[in-house]
DNA sequence: CTTTAACCGAGACGGTACGTCCGGTCTTCAG
DNA sequence: CTGAAGACCGGACGTACCGTCTCGGTTAAAG
C-alpha cells in the first residue's frame, strides 16, 4: 500500500503542526506520536521497524547536494548514493522530490523566537536580522524555487505554508502585537503588509543578483515602523 | 561557429539594451544592428540567412506551451512540433531551454514607461499597477524558475537581468527622479530601497499563496512615500 | 546443449550449437563475456535481474523489423516500440544498434550439424544445402552490412565471427573429414578451401543481382570434390 | 527542380553503358574538356563557370574518407568539407550518397584487359590475380558493402553491375571463351558458374577476416581449370 | 523458536525529455 | 547561372532522470 497517500497517518501530510511553532525546529518523523496516541493505541506495526539513521542520512545529503548543484540539480538517485541508501527507500519517506526538498527545508528551517525584551525597536531589529539570515542562509531561496516548482502540488505547497511560512510569520507577528501592547506601534497597524513587506525586500534583494541589504536600510525600516509610518489596516 | 558563445553579436547575449527601455516591447532579432553598427562595416554574411519567423514563431509556440503546461512542461520536442520547425532549428537560436524561455520573458516582458503627467502622485500609483501587473501576469513566476535552471549559466543570468529587471527598475527609478525633481520627494529618497521593497512586497504575496493585495495597502504606501516616510540614502 | 543461460527458457534458444565448443565457451549475455567463467563461482547478483522476457521480445522485435525494413531501417525507438520496451533497457542490454543485430543474428543462425549417414556424397549435398539456404535467408545479407558498421568495433566482429563463421565453417569441416576418413576424399584435401569456395560462390551469387544457382552446379561441385578435384593442402 | 529525374541528361542515370566497356573511359561527367574543347566553340555559357575540378576533389575527398571511416562512416558533410566544397555542389552531382559512392568505385575500378598471349595457363593466372588485385584494393570490399546498403535502390545498383560488374565478368569471360577457342578448356565450360567462384573465394576470404588466399591454392584452381575439373553447361 | 511482515540495497524497468547528428532540400549572396 | 555557405525539416541517436517494481536477504515482533 501506498504510504504517502491522504489519508492521516502519512508522514507527509499529517497535520496539527501548530505545536511545533514554539519549540523551535522540528523533530524527525514530525508528530507522528502526539496525535495519535490517544486515538489510536492499538494498530501495531509488525515486520522491521524503518531505519531512523536513512532518513536523516538521505536528508543531510539532499542537504549537500542541494549546495552543490541546486534545486534542479538534486537527483534522486545521486541523493540515494550519498546517502548509502537504495531509492526505494527515499521513496518509502517521501512521495517526490518535491516532498522531499520541502522536508528538508522544513526541518532545516529553525523558527527561533524573539524574546520579550521590553524593548520593541530591539525586538524589531532582532526580526529583521533572523528574516535576513533565515533568506541568505540558502534555505529560503530554495523555497522560492520550491513554491515555483510545485504550484500544481496543493499538498506540498500546504504542507510548506503550515510548516514553516506560517511559524515564521507569527513569530513576527508575535513581536509587533508586543509592541502594539506597549503602545510603542499603532494598534492598527496592518501586521501582515509590514511582514510582507520587509522579507519581500529581502527575498527580492537576494533573487537574481547579490545585492546587499544595508545596516543603514533595515536601520530606517524599523525607524519608520517605530515612528507609525507604515501599513495600517482599513478602518472598517 | 556557435551563435551562443560568450562572444558578442550573438542575440542571446549581446549587451547594450539601453535603447529598449523608452520603446516598449523588445523587437525580434534585438538589437543587432546598433553595437555592431559602427565597428563590424563589413563583416559580409554568407549563406541562407536564418529564417526570422522561424524564431517568432518558436517563441510563440513557447509562450503558449508555458501557460498551458508551465515551465517545467515546457518541451523543445513540443515547442518545434507547436511552432513547426525541426528541433535543430530550436537549437540554432538558443543552446538549451533556459535560454530559450529567458528570451521569451525578455521579448515579452513589456517594459511599459510612466508619463510625465506632473503628478507624482499619480505617477506613483501607476508605477505600483505596473509592478502588480507585471508579477501576477506569471513570468514572475517563470523567471524564479529560470533562475533556478541557470544556476550555473551567469550568461543566461545577467542577460534576465540586464535585458528585464533592469528595465524595469529604470522606469520606477525616473518616475521617482522627477518626483525628487519637482520637490514631491526628498532629495535623498533611496530609490533602489524603495523600488526592491514595492517588488518584494508584490512577489512575496504571490508566491506560495494568493493573498491579496488590497488597493488601500497600495495607496498607503504611495502616501508614505509622498510623505517622505520612505527610505533615504545614507549621507555620506 | 542449452549451452546459454542458466536461468531462462527462451523460445530462440532451441538452435543445436555444438559447434561452438570448439571455438571456446560461449555466454549468451554476451558482451560481458566470459573470461571469469572458471575464476568467479559465486559472484553474487543484487538487485532486480533483468527480464529475460525483454530481451527475448527485443529480438523479436527486432528481426521483424530487420525482415521488413532491412539493416538500414531497423531503429531502436521501433524495436523498443514494437518489443514494448523502453529504449533504456534495449541500451542495458546492448551498447549499440550493431552489436544488437549482431547478437540477433549470432542467435537466429542456427548451425545444423550433418549427421554421419555414411554417405560422403549425400552429406556433401547436405552440406551445400545448408550454405544457400543461411546465405539466402537474409542475415548473410546482413551480416555483411554489419561488418561495414562495426570497422571500428573489433569486439562486435569477433564476436561474430567466433559465434557464426566459426561454428558453421566447423559444420563443414567435419563433413569433409568424414568423408576423408571414409576414403572417399583425398587425405590432403584443403578443406578450409573448399568450404571458403563453395560459400563464396553462393554469397557471390546473392551479392547484387538474383542470379540463381541451379541444382545443376551444385552436383557437379559436389561431384568435383567427390572425384578429389578440388583444392589440396601443400606437401609441406 | 531535381536534377536528377530519370531524363537522360542525369549524370547518374544515364544507361546504355554496354559499349563503354570496349570504347574505353566513360562519358558522363568525366573528362568533359576534350571532346567539346573543339566542337563547341559558341554556345556561349552565363554565370559563373562550374568549378570543373569540384567532381575531382569530391571524389578524391570521399575516398579518403572512406578509408577512413569506412562506408558508413563517410558523410557528405565531411565530404563536402574536405573537398572545400557545399554540399549543394555534392548533391549536383549525384542524387545521394550510394551514387556518390558508387561513382567512385566505378572510376576507381579499373578494368584492366588480359592480352591474348597464346598461352591459356598464363592468361588464367594472370585474370585471377586481377580479381585477387581489384577485390583486396578495398573497393571491391567497399563494392560488396554498397551492394548489401542499397538493396533498396535498383538505380545504383544496375549502374554498379553495369559499370563495374559487367565489364570485369567480361574480361574474364573472354579469357575463358579464348582458351575454349584454343581447345585449352571444354567447350561446355560454365563460365558464369566459374567466374562466380573464383570472385567468390577470394571475396569470402576478404570478408571479416584478412584470412590469407595462398598463391599456391590460386595454382591449383587454374589447374583444375586447365584439366577441365570445373562446372559445365548443362546439356540442354 | 518459528513464522511473518516489513524493511533494506541494488538495480532493472517504462516513460519521457534531452541535446547531437546526419541526409537531403532550399535560400541567399558573390562571382 | 554556378558555386560556397549554411539554414532548414525530419528523424534516429545514445544519455539522464523520474517514480515503480522486483530480487535476495535481514530484522524484529507475533505466535
Amino acid at each position: 500500500m501506498r504510504q504517502h497517500t491522504e489519508t492521516s497517518s502519512s508522514v507527509f501530510d499529517t497535520g496539527n503542526h501548530i505545536g511545533m511553532m514554539f519549540s523551535g525546529p522540528s523533530t524527525l518523523r514530525n508528530f507522528m506520536i502526539s496525535p495519535n496516541a490517544a486515538s489510536a493505541p492499538i494498530a501495531r506495526r509488525r515486520g522491521r521497524p524503518p531505519d531512523p539513521h536513512a532518513r536523516t542520512r538521505i536528508l543531510t545529503a539532499a542537504e549537500s547536494l542541494l549546495n552543490d548543484a541546486g534545486y534542479l540539480g538534486v537527483t534522486i538517485d545521486e541523493v540515494a548514493n550519498r546517502a548509502g541508501v537504495s531509492k526505494k527507500t527515499v521513496y518509502r519517506f517521501w512521495p517526490h522530490k518535491p516532498a522531499l526538498i520541502s522536508d528538508l527545508i522544513v526541518e532545516r528551517s529553525a523558527v527561533l523566537p524573539v524574546p520579550d525584551t521590553g524593548d520593541t525597536r530591539a525586538e524589531l531589529a532582532t526580526l529583521f536580522g533572523l528574516i535576513v539570515e533565515y533568506l541568505t542562509a540558502g534555505h529560503g531561496r530554495t523555497l522560492t524555487l520550491l513554491v515555483a516548482a510545485t504550484h500544481d502540488d496543493p499538498g506540498t505547497l500546504n504542507r510548506l505554508r503550515d510548516q514553516v511560512v506560517t511559524p515564521r510569520r507569527d513569530i513576527g507577528r508575535r513581536v509587533l502585537q508586543r509592541g502594539i501592547a506597549r503602545g510603542d506601534l499603532p494598534a492598527d497597524v496592518d501586521i501582515d503588509a509590514v511582514l510582507d513587506l520587509w522579507n519581500g525586500l529581502v527575498a527580492y534583494r537576494l533573487s537574481g543578483r547579490p545585492a546587499a541589504l544595508h545596516r543603514h536600510t533595515i536601520d530606517q525600516l524599523v525607524e519608520l515602523a517605530m515612528t507609525g509610518h507604515i501599513p495600517r489596516l482599513p478602518q472598517s
